[in-house]
DNA sequence: CGGAATCTTGAGCGGCTTCAAAACCTGTGG
DNA sequence: CCACAGGTTTTGAAGCCGCTCAAGATTCCG
C-alpha cells in the first residue's frame, strides 16, 4: 500500500508476456513450447466477442498480445467490467474442467490481439500429462478470487471517490502507458465507473474534481495521472 | 428460478457428507479412503477461529459435521459474510498450492464441528498422486466465483429487499431445517443483512414486513419461513 | 459538415445508513 | 424465583450519498 504507485509497464524490460504467463508458470520451457504448440494461434480484429456468457466452455484462451474486456451482463442489462485482460492472460478456465460449466463471464477484445486457442479435449488432456496447467489456473482463480472479494470490501465499506481512486490507480499500474511523465490510461468515465461500481455521472464529477485539483488531466477516452499522490487520501 | 424454494436438506436421504463431497468427487472409493486416511480428524468446540484470513496457507480442512462461518474483515473493521460452511465443504484451498498465497478469508466454526485436516506438504504430495484433486478444487473455486459474481452483480442492481429475499431462501435452502412446515433457519438479522450486504436497521424493518405480511416468523436468532412465494415478487 | 459518441453541469429525489433510545428475550447467578 | 446483564430486536427521525433525468457542450470521424 505505500509503494509509489504509477511506475510500471513498458517501461524497462521488454519480457515476453506469453513466456512469462502465470499460466505457464513452473512448467520447463521445452514443455511450454510444446503446450504451445498443441493451440491454435489466432488473430482477432478489435470488437470481437470470444467468449459468450453461459456458453460451454469449449475453448480455452492465452491472450499474446491486444487487450480484452472481462464482463458481465446483470438480468437487469446493466454491464459490469470485471477485469482488463491483458497479455499473459488466460481466460476460458472452465474449459479445464472435464465436465465443465458453463462460462460465467463474456470476453471482448477491445483491440486487434492475437490469442492462442486450445480446444476442451485437447486442454484437458495436456492438464492431465501435466498437472501443473491444473495448479497454476487454480493458483490464477484463487487470485481472481481474492480480488473479487477486495472489490466488494471496497464496495461495501469505501465511498464512491475512493473506489475511484483505486481503481484508476490499479488501472494506471497493469494498463497504463508512461509518456512524458504522465501515465496515460485509455479508458472512457463510463467504463471506469463501471470498475469502480460508480454510475457515470458521479465518475465524470469526480474526474473533473480530480482535474481541478491538478492531479489528473482528461481526453476523449483517456485519462492521463498527473500526481497520484493526490488521489489515495482525499 | 421457478422451482418451488423451501423443501429441502435434512428431510429424506441421509447420505454421508464427506463422501458426496465435490472435493472428492471422481475418485474411486479405496482412494478416496487412503486420502481421508492421511488427514487428521479433529473435534472443534464452538467458537473457534480455525483459520486466520492474512495467515499462511499451512493446512486443508473438510468439515464433516457441524457449520462454520467463512468470511473477511475489511480495512475499515466491517466483517462481511462470505460464506456458511456445511458438511461437505473444504476451505483453506490455498494450501494446495506449492507456494501458497496467504489465506484470503477467516473462518469460524459456529457450533461443535468435526473436520479433516491436512497438512500443506501432505495435500501437495497428494494432488501430485491424484491429479482429479487440483481439479475438484479448481472446479470449486470456479463455482465461488460465480456466487461471487451473483452476489455482486445483486448489489449493483437489485434493491435491499430483493436480495435480502433472495439470500433469506438461498440460506433456507442451504441450511434450513424443515419442521412443521416452515423452514427454519438460525440466523440474526445482523448476519443475514450481513450476508446481503445490507444494513441491520434496513434488514430488521424489511423483516417486520414480511413478518406483518405473513410470509415469515420471527424468533431470537432465528427465521421461520412460512410462504417463500410471498418473497421473491414484490 | 453532419452525426454519433463522449463528456459536462445542474436540479431533484429516494433509498439506505446513521444515530438515539427503548423494548425484548434468554441464560446466569444470587 | 427474581433480578440482572448481555445480546438482539424494534421504531422513529434525520441526513446524505449517489442515482436519475434533462439538456447542453465538446470531441472525433467519415
Amino acid at each position: 500500500m505505500n509503494s509509489v504507485p504509477g511506475m510500471n509497464a513498458t517501461g524497462a524490460a521488454p519480457h515476453d508476456p506469453v513466456a512469462d504467463a502465470p499460466f505457464l508458470s513452473g512448467i520447463p520451457s521445452h514443455t511450454r513450447k510444446l503446450i504451445l504448440g498443441a493451440a491454435e494461434y489466432r488473430t482477432l480484429p478489435g470488437k470481437n466477442m470470444v467468449i459468450q456468457s453461459g456458453a460451454k466452455a469449449t475453448h480455452l484462451f492465452l491472450l499474446a498480445s491486444g487487450k480484452a474486456r472481462y464482463y458481465r451482463v446483470t438480468g437487469q442489462g446493466k454491464e459490469l467490467l470485471l477485469r482488463w485482460l491483458l497479455p499473459g492472460d488466460v481466460f476460458g478456465l472452465a474449459s479445464l474442467l472435464r465436465n465443465p460449466p458453463p462460462y460465467m463471464g463474456s470476453v471482448e477484445v477491445a483491440e486487434e490481439s492475437e490469442v492462442y486457442v486450445w480446444k476442451h479435449v485437447c486442454v484437458c488432456d495436456l492438464s492431465l500429462t501435466y498437472p501443473q496447467i491444473t495448479q497454476n489456473a487454480l493458483r490464477i482463480a484463487l487470485g481472481y478470487l481474492a480480488s473479487y472479494a477486495e472489490r466488494h470490501g471496497n464496495l461495501v465499506t469505501q465511498k464512491a471517490e475512493h473506489r475511484l481512486a483505486h481503481t484508476l490507480i490499479r488501472l494506471g499500474q497493469q494498463a497504463g502507458q508512461l509518456l512524458s511523465g504522465a501515465v496515460h490510461v485509455d479508458v472512457t468515465n463510463e467504463q471506469l465507473g463501471n470498475s469502480a461500481d460508480v454510475g457515470m455521472f458521479t465518475t465524470t464529477r469526480v474526474l473533473k474534481k480530480w482535474e481541478r485539483q491538478g492531479a489528473i488531466a482528461k481526453k476523449r477516452n483517456k485519462i492521463l495521472i498527473l500526481a497520484p499522490e493526490k488521489l489515495d487520501i482525499d
